[in-house]
DNA sequence: TTATTTCATTGACTAAAATCAATGGTTTTT
DNA sequence: AAAAACCATTGATTTTAGTCAATGAAATAA
């Protein structure tokens, strides 16, 4: 159980037997059903979630009810309302699950708790943030600067999975497109080959 | 001296005098010209820059030469190629003074012994890093769901002060827009009231 | 298994943003 | 003070993305 939570944590920082098994202490395991929500806005999100299996995805909802995925998360990757987790605010995304998942959890308390006591989840979770960080910059600087089909180019040589677990029109989602406008991205792209 | 950068630490973790003391072993002002680079892409970034005063802003360059502004950085805000300055690779964005500025650099060896000897430090860091994180998640989340207009009243009403003190046609940079199509966005707007 | 829903693609059309070009007003340099 | 460079705006046109509608295929639910 939580091995894949530990080996990403292992890549980062290294911990010894003694430190996992304080850590493993503080975790919860949760599965989650297909369409099934980790949070819904307005709720106040109480957990961050490490994925160890399936595909959630984060989103925001406009006034039309249309639906704007703003970070999908597969294995390895977690997922939180960070900002709602943090000040205890009700969350302004949905998070839910794309197919049956598998996740890690770590509540608020166990959070606090782990930053106080192992000096090492903090540089966890600092090398977290900062990845995020990185990565959601490198994001926006290809949505101001890259034509649709780098982009998409980009995000399938980043996430080479993710087109084939992720139904297309999300993706479109994702980028801030419509589906139609996608599809045809795509064709572009696979015609001018 | 330090006034400014001072009076922001303490607005996230409060110093005592002691603590105020050694930190300001670990600083070093520094004037820039307008004009000129604080980093140059293809240079490793050796510093994060707090902005006592004046305006930087951050950049990468398109292979046609037309620049894409990423972040500006005004008074109480700081400003790096944290990707460059933490890793040692070389820099991808380019960033310079728009206004003649007062900074606080922070160099490479001293963040990490800040980060070793000031516990606070490490705090204050985290919520730096988590304050950029959640405004660029809402960045991207306005990209992604909003109207040109709409994104600009929400840049205006964040940053008041950027509209007097940076070039238009810099913000439309910043926003993924041509100059005119903002100038157009801003008469829309205008006349709507 | 069948019915239903979800999904990707395509076409025709509309709306939005980029491009090209010109103008007048600033600011900056010399 | 004059010249040069920079800047915002506007108009006309082209390109790009969104909208609306229809189709067939695939996945899901009954």
């Amino acid at each position: 159980m939580y091995e894949l939570f530990f080996q990403k944590f292992n890549e980062k920082v290294s911990l010894n037997a003694e430190e996992e098994e304080i850590i493993k202490t503080y975790l919860t395991p949760k599965k989650l059903r297909r369409k099934q929500y980790l949070l819904q806005a307005g709720d106040v999100c109480k957990v961050i979630a490490f994925v160890e299996k399936g595909v959630l995805r984060e989103y925001s909802l406009g006034e039309n009810g249309n639906e704007h995925i703003i970070q999908f998360a597969l294995e390895g990757w977690t997922i939180s309302d960070l900002y709602s987790f943090l000040t205890g605010e009700s969350a302004t995304y949905n998070i839910d699950a794309l197919e049956d998942a598998e996740l890690v959890l770590i509540s608020k308390s166990a959070h606090e708790e782990l930053l106080q006591k192992v000096p090492k989840y903090e540089i966890y979770t600092r090398m977290q943030l900062t990845g995020a960080y990185l990565a959601m910059q490198k994001r926006l600087t290809s949505m101001i600067s890259l034509s649709l089909e780098e982009r998409y180019g980009n995000l399938t040589s980043i996430y080479p999975n993710i087109v084939q677990r992720v139904p297309q029109h999300m993706i479109a989602s994702y980028m801030g497109l419509k589906p139609e406008t996608l599809s045809r991205v795509r064709r572009k792209i696979s015609t001018s080959k």
